[in-house]
DNA sequence: AAACAGATTTAGCCAAGGCTAAAATAATTT
DNA sequence: AAATTATTTTAGCCTTGGCTAAATCTGTTT
């Protein structure tokens, strides 16, 4: 059995992979809130164990079968967090800090119970893939909404997890995974993307929209 | 926030003190897997925390915070173990072991919800009681299927779910909680006691007996 | 009362996974 | 190219919660 603690950097090191191209030692520590040294440390663990490969001084990556469980425990996160929204009614801006905890300790039998409880859902309540058992996972063609220009209407397709205040905001508004809506401005000196849904237009900071994914809608 | 193996210690103190009445370090030893050294050690570090109190070479008790951090831990046990079995159908026999796991990372707010879910439940699927938040507990008089003479109609209170294969084969006979029965014969020389259910007859291990606690049924 | 058995504690060790401070390497600026 | 800055690694330490082996205490027998 691993650990919840090389769990917890395998994961990271996937996801900081996925989100900034390389894993550094530093980009890793301010993820998991650990010093550098202590990185370090488990990085040497890890490559021992064949689960990461590190050239020093340079990055590290996923060997497979370190993959295979970052993925898995992505997979337990993702679908954790649905779960709860969906049979426990637990808010959208909570689910998150439970499934920390919560994807460490779902076994397979779980796992597949929860899967078939919900119907093998393909996102999560941010919008995230929930990778299959097999490791895949249903990508979809999207980009930040920071980038999308004026008069242009788009699909929420994933919110960043990571701040529940803004989820919280977000939820307030009615702005959820597959909402539609358009942009109506991109105010200027980096002031806030003001878009229009259901009929009302509200503030989106431009920090904020860097975390909202979309993908440009049918006109 | 308190580490996993001090809630394990906690709650098995409680467990041996309402099982044998005294709580020596070498039960406490026995029922969590452990060097009775690494109890001596423990025992050292809750009785600072002032978690329980201890006499050399005597017992341990808990002190009433102890206690209240105990039932917490068995609530939640409980809880789970009714939740997984209603919620996702998770057999009887395995939801022990998953409740081991998920009793240290319920969250107050998701327990108040599962509790919400089941409509406060008084009992889980063993038949065990279910601490209330406030740590009262609905007990009901009852006595071990050992003890019983025969001819006596009984119904099930209690199980105990340590033993999965007896729970397996508990179950596959129809002998829940709440399950009334009559007691047929006690056989001779430790033998099996002979009980009979939905018309047919079976056999219970005098040991397993033990294990198995009822109330008398009105006739 | 002495001796022995069994339970308990002490002493000293280990691995996991953190930390800080200092050294080494890489990257950037002058 | 040299110097400075930032990143990474090394060295050495800490806490938690285990362990074994040896010492000590308690209680029972002889």
């Amino acid at each position: 059995m691993l650990s919840q603690s090389i769990e917890d950097y395998l994961k990271a090191v996937y996801e900081v992979e996925t989100a900034d191209g390389k894993v550094s030692t530093s980009a890793l520590a301010e993820r998991l809130d650990v010093s550098p040294a202590s990185v370090t440390n488990m990085v040497k663990k890890l490559s021992e164990r064949k689960l990461i490969t590190h050239k020093r001084y340079q990055g590290v990556k996923l060997t497979p079968a370190g993959r295979k469980i970052a993925l898995e425990v992505i997979r337990h996160h993702r679908l954790v967090e649905l779960y709860l929204k969906e049979a426990l009614g637990v808010p959208w801006d909570k689910v998150h800090q439970e499934a920390e905890k919560w994807e460490h300790v779902l076994s397979e039998d779980l796992e597949d119970r929860i899967d078939e409880f919900l119907g093998h859902p393909l996102r999560d309540p941010h919008g995230s893939p929930i990778p299959r058992r097999d490791g895949t996972m249903v990508v979809r063609e999207c980009s930040s909404l920071e980038e999308i220009e004026e008069e242009t209407c788009v699909k929420v397709v994933e919110v960043s997890d990571h701040d529940p205040e803004l989820l919280r905001y977000l939820g307030d508004i009615g702005l959820y995974p597959e909402t539609e809506m358009t942009v109506i401005s991109r105010e200027p000196f980096q002031g806030p993307i003001i878009v229009e849904l259901t009929g009302k237009e509200y503030p989106i900071g431009r920090n904020a929209a860097k975390y909202i994914l979309v993908e440009e809608a049918g006109n």
